[in-house]
DNA sequence: TTCTTGTCACCTAGGTGTTAATAT
DNA sequence: ATATTAACACCTAGGTGACAAGAA
């Protein structure tokens, strides 16, 4: 079995829509997806991996609400149409892959190398995306038969797990300003856009104390709740 | 077999007197270890390793050439005695450990996570060393036998690979000026204390060109030549 | 009008030798 | 006198969103 870390954040980014940057040259995804393990056999070898499939077929575009210069965007989606032709299929194995059970087991699984990219011809095995189009992840266990015939076996030796609320909307630039805030308010590296407190983040967010960020958020974009479910 | 990278480096601070920093929280060696490996069955699980071993069984020390206030040292080691009791002789294993024989061989293999520490109660797993003592570091492969009986098999599963140039003396603070002044010349971390051209290094430094850095290394300390063969 | 790209200041994270103070 | 320690400025390496310019 696996169980999702920093559940309460990822609730609350997708309570908002969560909205992930691609680049050209791979941007990472944040919250990280990262994972833990349970009930390997710790003497067998596993390849762990993730893809990424459509959630629809659909294309996404900001709502036309007036807004001045460009200096705000509506935080509602419309459909636009019809996906785009769907992207190489990529898929991320874990770098520490192959490895034994036990290994997997006894710590946090991060895939903190995965990069996503909007870049069709992308040749440093990144993740493709299309931008504007929502995303599932998707977390596979590969067991790694000893056995000669082992493709014979695939089916049993493959395992995967969805979680619903890692999913999320490719995009070049965020279009959600409360999403952008609560990026701002919980990953590290974007510390230098903090204008509150320095305290009470990520410090205090720990599981159990969820909507932390809700009053802070609240106060920047007026417009209201977003439209993705 | 195992081939060393950065030969050229290591020989150039071999000439002088190798010397590793040691502290308390632990410090990367500079040049860090690195090696190719040729002629593993790629589809085998192997264990990469590495120890220190002493050199002698001497303490060294600096000798009293008088020093005008404790600026310069004299760049000579003078045996101070019998060594210190042997600290517990730890070993690093290579985080990637164990890997396919595929794994090891599609690049170099690097350890840049090893760590020499002074500290004998050390919890992080460093290598612990006497200060003011020589060593010699070691590698070692050793193959992962899938058969049950696989320890009575341990001797020829087994293999170490030395390479003298990698010899140096631990110390907690450079004795050797000239030895500072090749760290700082050729270690990317240390680039705040250059004052040469920002040219030359390492760009320059390419196997078959080896004493680049002689001239430069000559300016500075007027000692003469290490004695510590 | 909407979306994408490249550059940038500002961070995190951690590896350098220096230096002054302290320990032996 | 010699050896060790801890704080420090200055690097490498790379992850952020902002912003202005460009593309569709």
């Amino acid at each position: 079995s696996v169980q999702l870390e920093m559940k309460a954040l990822w609730d609350e980014f997708n309570q908002l829509g969560t909205e992930m940057i691609v680049t050209k040259a791979g941007r990472r995804m944040f919250p990280t997806f990262q994972v833990k393990i349970f009930g390997m056999d710790p003497m067998a070898d596993y390849m762990l991996l993730m893809d990424f499939v459509p959630v629809d077929d659909k294309r996404y575009r900001q709502s036309a609400f007036p807004s001045r210069r460009y200096a705000f965007h509506s935080s509602s989606w419309l459909v636009a149409g019809k996906a785009d032709p769907a992207t190489p299929g990529r898929v991320h194995y874990h770098p520490d892959s192959p490895a034994k059970g036990a290994q997997w087991m006894k710590q946090i699984v991060s895939f903190d190398k995965l990069k996503l990219t909007n870049n069709l011809l992308d040749d440093n095995g990144h993740i493709i995306l299309n931008s504007m189009h929502r995303y599932q992840p998707r977390f596979h266990v590969v067991y790694v038969d000893p056995r000669k015939d082992s493709e014979k076996y695939a089916e049993e030796n493959f395992k995967t797990f969805v979680f619903e609320e890692t999913r999320f909307t490719a995009v070049t630039a965020y279009q959600n300003h409360r999403i952008t805030q609560l990026k701002i308010a919980s990953n590290p590296f974007a510390k230098g856009f903090r204008d509150c407190d320095p305290e009470d983040w990520p410090r205090n967010h720990r599981p159990g104390a969820l909507p932390l960020m809700s009053a802070f958020a609240r106060s920047r974009n007026p417009v209201s709740s977003p439209a993705h479910q």
